[in-house]
DNA sequence: TTATATTTGTCCGTATGTATG
DNA sequence: ACATACATACGGACAAATATA
């Protein structure tokens, strides 16, 4: 069976985990570039954490420019060409 | 190029940069008093925006008594004659 | 009369931003 | 970290009234 995704008690607090898997799935194209990022809701869902520390993961990806928010509509997977340090 | 008129990310939420917008037509007169507003669907898609930011916008404009509406027919910039506080 | 198109009114569901315990 | 509430925004759907053919 599958193991919880996120742990409470690890080494990382759980929004760090949350934006480890979703920087992982960034970078291996499950996540498309320009594709919207599941909904804080349907990740909280997901890794059975609050909305809150979904946010607080989202906030860690947007600082590293691997997403960007449109508030009041969602978070996209952010373009080559919409990075503004380089396209990596 | 023409500058997008509404910007999401504003200092002021899209409905009341569409309410300012449209208030400066009807003070410069480009919207002349007694005439009909373009319907919220028409103000949509000028905007770029939801019905339901226009009808938010609409609503700031009649707080105001700019403007009023008629169910079914339309909305009306306000004349003096229709004025509540003092005409002229 | 009937039919169609237009416009506003209302409701639903979903989403993010912010604020508060 | 979690839970809840409110404001704002988007999209869709349907109803009612109006106007026109």
């Amino acid at each position: 069976m599958a193991a919880r995704e996120i742990d409470p008690r690890g080494a990382k607090p759980p929004f760090r985990q949350v934006a480890a898997i979703l920087a992982a799935e960034i970078k291996t194209g499950a996540l498309a570039p320009g594709s919207a990022v599941p909904s804080e809701k349907a990740l909280s869902d997901r890794f059975g954490v609050a909305r809150d520390t979904v946010r607080s993961a989202l906030r860690v990806l947007r600082e590293e420019g691997l997403v960007h928010t449109v508030p009041s509509r969602g978070t996209y997977v952010t373009t080559s060409a919409e990075a503004p340090d380089g396209e990596q």
